[in-house]
DNA sequence: AATAGTACCAACCGCCCATTG
DNA sequence: TCAATGGGCGGTTGGTACTAT
């Protein structure tokens, strides 16, 4: 007996999200606030999208409290840093940066990073140097004297930041001593819930956000607010 | 200008695990 | 205790933009 799947994909849109469904899925949100079942998203904010799509979408794309942007050096750091220590987990990975998403520190890993290991001679995965075979040297060779993406000198700072972190490891593993590793940062919210200072806060940024976006998109008349459609299709 | 190759990233898929009845 | 369920996670794919030939 296989496990039922997440939804009945039947009729179910796929692929890139309109700015007509962020805006349900963003208004459904708002009005809302937390929202206990995925499940039931998608049919109360008149979507034709799967739950577990919705999720994604808020999480790695709409959350108010996302941070926008490439990688910084330090960014990519303690990413490799933690990579180290707690190997794929993107999602512990990306506790420790608020406004990053697992989604994106796993592409930045997969496109950026890996690459830059393999350049100075590391296994993406153990962080070991790599053992050389005649084969893969010459590969490397041809590919060094090829790549301009990462010069020398880069190459070079990039040395020398991973020395730096691994002396920083032991005072890091202190830290993380007196700390929860497993502190993890949370997106969901509640409006009701901001009694508390931090739940405050994120409603004020959401509110910022709300008006910033409000100001940048031209909202057209087929966005109608939650209070206002009271029909939602069938 | 056309085509091929590459990089990037949003989105999906399927498995795992905690929770629930 | 166990099966069903739903959320979370990591791996992978597919589309698009950019670059090289």
């Amino acid at each position: 007996m296989g496990r039922k799947p997440c939804c009945d994909k039947v009729g179910l849109k796929r692929g890139p999200w309109t700015i007509e469904e962020d805006c349900k899925l963003m208004n459904f949100i708002f009005n809302n606030g937390t929202f206990p079942c995925w499940r039931n998203v998608p049919k109360l904010a008149g979507l034709l999208r799967c739950g577990k799509s919705c999720r994604l979408r808020w999480i790695n794309y709409l959350r108010p409290d996302l941070k926008r942007g490439s990688f910084t050096e330090s960014e990519e750091d303690e990413i490799i840093l933690l990579h180290s220590r707690l190997g794929n987990r993107w999602s512990k990975i990306a506790s420790h940066f608020p406004g990053r998403t697992d989604n994106e520190i796993k592409n930045h890993w997969n496109t950026k990073i890996k690459k830059k290991l393999k350049q100075l001679g590391l296994d993406p995965v153990t962080h070991k140097p790599v053992e050389k075979t005649d084969g893969n040297k010459k590969q490397e060779e041809r590919s060094e004297t090829k790549s301009e993406d990462v010069p020398c000198k880069e190459v070079e700072e990039i040395r020398v930041t991973l020395n730096e972190t691994n002396d920083l490891l032991k005072d890091y593993e202190m830290l993380c001593g007196s700390f929860d590793l497993d502190y993890s940062y949370t997106s969901s919210f509640s409006m009701e819930e901001s009694n508390n200072p931090l739940m405050a806060q994120e409603e004020n940024s959401l509110k910022q956000w709300v008006d910033c976006v409000d100001s940048l998109l031209s909202w057209d008349d087929n966005f109608i607010p939650l209070q206002e459609e009271n029909s939602f299709p069938p």
